[in-house]
DNA sequence: GTCTATAGACGGATAGAC
DNA sequence: GTCTATCCGTCTATAGAC
């Protein structure tokens, strides 16, 4: 929301850099990331780079908005819930399908469990919007119990973290290719027999 | 299975060092660990430490079996699969009493894929195992669909992911204390109805 | 077996020229 | 706005004394 656009040209570098930064951040991690190998791949130095962001920190509370504005919401968005397996099957593709964003996930999240408050206290407030949202929205479709009998509030975090596992066990194993489909199958008995 | 005993003595050193790896390890990840906060914990310095393992990398492998050992098995063991959700549901409470395995198993796995080869192949064979075993067990029990209508392969993978993304979510918000509840209620519906 | 000392490399951040 | 040069800190790993 706020990094984005300013100046023409000066927005333009910006996201030139947001851009080569999610990828290092992807590839080496956050402490693994020199900011040296980050203006490399935006061409330019080491102070170039500094001067858009003043320390590492403040590009890489930067960078997780960048990734979350690639990755809009595909989930809890605004779609008929008809076929809500399929849209969230549709997530895990799309997210394997471009692995950066997958893997900054995974491995920004993880290692802000060992590092600083700001990375952490970014993914606090994301789950937490994102399982409200799926659950508000599951609620609104069945009311208090799902057709499965489960109740929105537990068919939303168990989805959610099914879905962060699976992408990481895809990152591990890119050899399968059957997570989506079990994604929809899993998806179908979790939400209960659909009345016709 | 190879690290654990040798000499007496010597076999103690080892172990004090692999128990205050695991936990510096858990609080830092491995690049933000150095050689010398491990030693520091463990109470010798860092020539201490590289006598025993005389690289970085020697003592992640290590660590990372240790860690294995220590959470052995909960799941894919030999237990009568018929509370199987409550067995699972106790792993996650298992993990989450202990935090520092369960954050460990986080941490590391994320940082292999940024890292190591040697990391990332540990992982690999673990979850292939582990996967391989949990479906082995459901088709033995079920045949080869579950009374849910899923395989047993797919029900494996999403029972692994969900609980990694739980336990990676927990360690996030440690407000919330209904995990282990959402998965015992998920994982009956993923099984089916049980015949009386 | 554990220590001190040191080599050798790298990363973050600042100052100041252009 | 982007560069060069530099300071200071930290890390792994080795060599050798006790």
């Amino acid at each position: 929301m706020t990094t984005a656009r300013r100046e023409g040209a000066s927005g333009a570098r910006r996201s030139e850099i947001l851009d080569a930064a999610l990828h290092v951040f992807a590839e080496r991690g956050y402490r693994g990331t020199s900011i040296d190998a980050v203006a490399e791949r935006a061409g330019l130095t080491r102070q170039g780079v500094l001067h858009y962001y003043p320390s590492k920190k403040r590009l890489l509370v930067a960078v997780l908005g960048y990734r979350e504005e690639l990755s809009r919401e595909h989930l809890a968005a605004d779609h008929p819930d008809e076929d809500w397996p399929n849209q969230v099957a549709e997530v895990i593709s799309h997210e394997h399908a471009s692995p950066w964003l997958a893997q900054v996930q995974s491995v920004m999240m993880a290692e802000s469990m060992t590092g600083d408050v700001a990375a952490q206290q970014y993914f606090h407030e994301h789950y937490r919007t994102l399982q409200g949202k799926t659950a508000a929205r599951l609620a609104e479709r069945y009311g208090e119990r799902l057709p499965s009998g489960l109740t929105p509030r537990a068919a939303a975090t168990a989805v959610l973290a099914m879905l962060d596992g699976m992408q990481q066990q895809w990152l591990l194993d890119g050899e399968r290719s059957d997570y989506p489909e079990i994604m929809r199958d899993v998806l179908a008995v979790l939400l209960g027999p659909t009345p016709v």
